[in-house]
DNA sequence: ATGCGGCGGTCCAGATCGTCCGGCATTTCG
DNA sequence: CGAAATGCCGGACGATCTGGACCGCCGCAT
């Protein structure tokens, strides 16, 4: 649906989301009216969902970082979804297809604080825990052409 | 390190990077130019990485998504990964610890396209594939108190 | 062909916003 | 106790955004 104009615009908004009107309708060639019209119609569609600022976890205390497998015992899956989605540690979880029902990530400051949160689940699901040692691609956009 | 105004200012971001220096000021209760020091040094520090755009995958033809968990051959790990950084349809990968090496999300226009891209690294690793069927919790921040 | 209408663009002006400065209060440290 | 550093505010100036008036292009139907 968006054109060559939008998907430059989109781009350059995904490498810094403040770049003032002027500064975007300059690199897109556009005048700002122009630039701002064509934003306003990507929000309004919902191609845009947002704008919002990358926060470097471990600089707020997060050093720890885990993907958890979470498979519900039979008859427990809203409970533990439920959980899920209450607990603000977990910043990200997809429901999926296959044995694992959910796959979440949680952000913790120490391994106890990983431990303390896994036991409220321990008793409704399986879990299955990997820590994160690094991150070879963050979080980025797929191809927009 | 940041103190209560800066996660406010924080928090008041992540829902919308694009809200004016003005309006950020106004909801924490300091001048424009308070607010201006405070995230400029925000961004100094490096407690925020960034501003982005949260874009829907759907909207621009993406829709499906899958979360792969890839398990690198002997001697094949580093040729994995590099070709994991390659392919811009991998929005998301984590080095793990754990049997799984990567854990990596992509984001494709069809099951034929799925297929296509793990049929490349199918010669070097293992892979494990889980289609995401919804997103109970959206990336969000975890909490910043 | 040609005239019409809608879409998407530019230009301009008034309003709004951001940044730079000087000054003040509070805290820190010699 | 004094001096310097920190963090904040208000005002002024320059930059930016917004909305309106206008224009050109293109598809369509007469």
């Amino acid at each position: 649906m968006p054109d060559d104009l939008d998907r430059r615009i989109i781009a350059l908004l995904a490498s810094d989301a403040r770049m003032s009107l002027k500064d975007l309708a300059g690199h897109v060639g556009l005048s700002s009216p122009s630039t701002s019209e064509r934003l306003k119609r990507l929000e309004e569609q919902g191609v845009i969902r947002g704008f919002t600022v990358e926060v470097d976890p471990a600089r707020i205390g997060y050093t720890l970082q885990a993907i958890v497998r979470i498979r519900p015992l039979p008859g427990k899956l809203h409970v533990v979804q439920q959980l899920i989605v209450e607990v603000p540690e977990v910043t990200e979880c997809d429901k999926v297809t296959g044995d694992d029902c959910f796959i979440a990530r949680l952000h913790v400051r120490s391994i106890e604080q990983l431990d303390a949160i896994l036991d409220r689940i321990a008793d409704k699901a399986e879990t299955n825990t990997a820590i994160v040692k690094t991150q070879p691609v963050m979080r980025r956009l797929p191809p927009l052409a």
